[in-house]
DNA sequence: CGAGTATACTATCATATTGATAGTTAGTCA
DNA sequence: TGACTAACTATCAATATGATAGTATACTCG
């Protein structure tokens, strides 16, 4: 795609899938969240090209949601992190995942639980200042070269 | 992207993707929901390639998301309006442009509005039980093949 | 020591997708 | 009639993808 031209530097939809915008990337991230770390967990979750997984994960790196760490002098090996940037697009993963739930069928499912009480989450969307469900009430977006 | 060997047929959120994980898709979802119809309005807006636009177009009317509607019959022209599906991926939207303004910077910003209150909205996850916020407490991701 | 294994890649290349540009179809308006 | 609008389609060069094979480094076992 090309972030030139378009609103793309204006608006922080489209601002974030200038690095988001590709499949890989945000699986990439859905398994980092699941604790996967070195190369070859991705590429054997993911059954993605090594070509692919390099790239993607340079770009994420670049990007600042991944950090690459030796974690071995002997053998030199990496892994790679989540950043503060990287674990803040959670909620994303968590929308994505409720959507997919909602309007793709059921099949088996990613779920999430909070590590210490266990319980399983049921992520929504709110707004933090009234706390009113987002998808309840007519909004009006408003984009940026408009009053 | 492959999505036959992956896991792609059995996490809701690699299922979203098979769906939406091309920018222009989301795109064209952000020009719905703040009120874009029309062909020429999303071409214009996005600044994307014809051929691309009925693509995508297409596609996301196939997969639920927008439906095609014939709004003149002489001359014959055709609309893209949400389907419920499409209104649901509002949160996703939401949380995407959130991250974006966190760790993308700050140009201008597409933002969001309710409607009847003129009210700005400031959108969060959150556990729909507890009430907690998504992020600040440590989260257990459990793939589908794992217990 | 040598064979086999593990990890993290890079090289190559055919195929698929994208994006830019131009052209088409069908109708309206003056 | 000629200009104009909306919604496309056709063409094609450039780029990205995915499959497969190969490389580099080090460890471990007998």
């Amino acid at each position: 795609m090309n972030s030139k031209k378009t609103s793309a530097n204006t608006c922080p939809i489209a601002r974030s899938l200038a690095v988001l915008g590709d499949s890989w990337s945000i699986l990439i991230l859905r398994d980092a969240h699941a604790g996967l770390t070195r190369f070859d967990q991705f590429r054997k979750s993911l059954g993605i090209a090594p070509t692919i997984l390099t790239r993607r994960l340079a770009m994420l790196t670049e990007e600042g949601l991944l950090e690459k760490r030796r974690y071995s002098e002997h053998p030199p090996r990496e892994e790679y992190v989540l950043t503060e940037a990287g674990r803040d697009f959670l909620p994303v993963l968590f929308m994505i995942g409720t959507w997919g739930r909602q309007h793709r069928g059921d099949g088996k499912l990613v779920r999430f639980f909070d590590a210490e009480t266990g319980t399983e989450i049921r992520p929504v969307t709110v707004d933090e200042v009234t706390g009113a469900k987002i998808g309840t009430r007519p909004i009006r977006v408003v984009m940026p070269n408009e009053s």
